[in-house]
DNA sequence: ATATCAAGTGGGAAAAAGTGGGAAATCAAA
DNA sequence: TTTGATTTCCCACTTTTTCCCACTTGATAT
């Protein structure tokens, strides 16, 4: 499982180490996509086989009106990258998913249990500090949620 | 069953050794997380399995289409940390959990039944205090003998 | 009182992780 | 084909983490 918070370099390169503890799990490739919040999402490659089987499955209901979803399709697939992790546990970030989300010299990189997240580190931590404060109204609505 | 308070010593290195009364229950490896009060969670990995399961959505493996669960999992996941209790009982704190709880050089670690919880020590004594003043009442709400 | 033991604390040395940068390889344009 | 730029590969430095050992304190037993 991913988990965890870690503050890391993007060098001149865009070269960026993913954490030793996560190295593992990860692989040696990995597909980097646009995430949702303002921050990048990356799959493994097994878990990035699921996601799609199911964005891309007509029978599952998301809630979308098909427009929608071809919009939302593209959005996930259209600026997917497969990359790779080199032999000391770096990955190179597309250019154009870094301007995305305007990465500078610091990323947080955070374990979400079957994928991993890369914030600029500034969001990161604006973004933590709303949550924070939400967290236990969050606690009580999701307890609420899975009742109904 | 973990129960009892403890101040420990929070050394240079982030290390504060856990209560040898609640090692053998805690196992090798433990799962520590931001608790929903000012305080950090620690989980065995069993009772983490459980509260993992309850927050994954099991209905669509897509969670991350819903923005509440994105931020309650970033919250949960994102700032958790799979930590092994060394040779001689102690763990390291991650320093994004101390930070978030300002935990200085001593600790309030507290058992509660199935989860072990740390406080800063200061915030521990004054909560306690509060709890104090209010556990006669409480008592009686409960229809319960307590003490304290 | 003294010895003994367990629990907690502190710190040095080795190992691992993260970072930076040069050289070789690849590609593109002239 | 040569030149220049970009990418890839590899090595080396620095910092952090991990591992191990030793000291201190307080409780217990002789």
């Amino acid at each position: 499982m991913l988990i965890g918070e870690y503050i890391h370099t993007i060098d001149e390169k865009n070269r960026i180490s993913m954490p030793s503890k996560f190295r593992k799990e990860l692989g040696k490739k990995i597909i980097i996509t646009p995430g949702l919040d303002s921050c990048l999402f990356i799959f493994t490659l097994e878990e990035w086989k699921k996601v799609s089987k199911r964005l891309s499955d007509s029978e599952t209901d998301l809630s979308f009106l098909k427009a929608d979803k071809r919009s939302f399709n593209r959005y996930m697939f259209g600026r997917a990258a497969e990359v790779e992790i080199d032999r000391i546990g770096r990955i190179l970030i597309p250019d154009f998913l870094k301007d995305r989300i305007g990465l500078k010299d610091k990323a947080a990189i955070i374990g979400v249990e079957d994928r991993v997240e890369i914030w600029n580190d500034k969001e990161w931590l604006k973004n933590q500090e709303i949550v924070e404060k939400q967290a236990g109204e969050l606690a009580e609505k999701l307890g609420n949620e899975k009742t109904k």
